[in-house]
DNA sequence: TATATTAGCGAGTAATTAATCACTTCTATG
DNA sequence: CATAGAAGTGATTAATTACTCGCTAATATA
């Protein structure tokens, strides 16, 4: 691994568990075993690290998406919007902490979660023929953004069923 | 208003914007027109005064809650819950910015938003007579706390028919 | 091989940070 | 009134902050 890389995956993990502001780019610079300037050579500065952890993170999301976007059954399509929250892992479990954290800060990055999948909900519960697409498309993605945080935020929370009788109850 | 009380204002309002390790006490003394010293005096440290506006949080929150706690009856209970993001108002929306944005970082804060309600839902839909008391619970408080953090990223966001929309797929 | 460019270091710097301290002013109570 | 304790100030501190700069080492390209 590069050393630019390495100073992007330490700037994650710490922004992601303290905070953008939390962290320091001394702690970056421990972490990922480089000097501070390097951090500065590579970034121009702090903001300019955030943003383009910010850039890539826009990236992993977009082709996260991508695959369940090319289904063509809305059902399927729904269905396979809410086992997103199953596909977090170990891996990019930190992805999704550092946005959750920072969408607060950042009000790019809750469109960013959401605005890719809003029409294609809409349009697939339209196709099903709801009577009202709108606010059964903003209830499914308000769902699918609360699980997410909840599985985040509660370690002891098995999704698993909640996401089973959400299914149900938006007739899946 | 008192300068304790002036101070704690300001914290909560630098805090909710710019997140705990985003506000120095600096900004805090300049906002509440004391000096820095005073700060310390009050709260003994800067993660004092957090614990306070944390304490003070709770006591806001349990008394939001008492009044919808006491109805008894349990399609009426819900109905209630759903409608506590509308009262959130110019007034309380810092508290609910507050404690939306350190829950990452305080893990009682999710526990302090959700708990007090858990029970006493899961009754309800026990008594309502639901197949599975437990996760109908846990996907209706998912879409309580879902509701407000939408509320509170998207300003554009209507959350009255999406409120209604949900009542209807509970049965409410 | 020679040279230009990039990567990397680490000692600096000015500003800001949380916190302390000696001191003064207010206020309640005997 | 007298006085003890609380409220409040502002200068000061040591540590930390984001960031710079002069330098060397590595790597690419001609």
């Amino acid at each position: 691994m590069t050393k630019k890389n390495a100073i992007l995956e330490a700037a994650l993990h710490l922004f992601s568990e303290m905070g953008y502001t939390g962290t320091s780019t001394r702690m970056i610079a421990i972490k990922s075993g480089v000097s501070e300037g390097l951090i500065f050579r590579h970034f121009k500065n702090k903001e300019g690290l955030l943003n383009v952890l910010l850039a890539d993170a826009e990236k992993e999301i977009t082709s996260l998406y991508e695959p369940i976007l090319a289904l063509e059954h809305p059902k399927v399509f729904l269905k396979q919007v809410l086992s997103l929250p199953f596909q977090i892992n170990g891996n990019n479990k930190i992805l999704w902490r550092f946005l959750y954290t920072h969408q607060w800060f950042e009000p790019q990055i809750h469109e960013l979660i959401l605005q890719p999948l809003y029409t294609r909900v809409f349009d697939s519960f339209n196709t099903i023929g709801v009577s009202d697409p709108q606010s059964e498309s903003e209830s499914f993605l308000i769902f699918y953004k609360g699980i997410i945080s909840n599985m985040l935020l509660n370690k002891n929370f098995n999704a698993f069923p909640v996401a089973e009788y959400i299914l149900e109850k938006f007739s899946l």
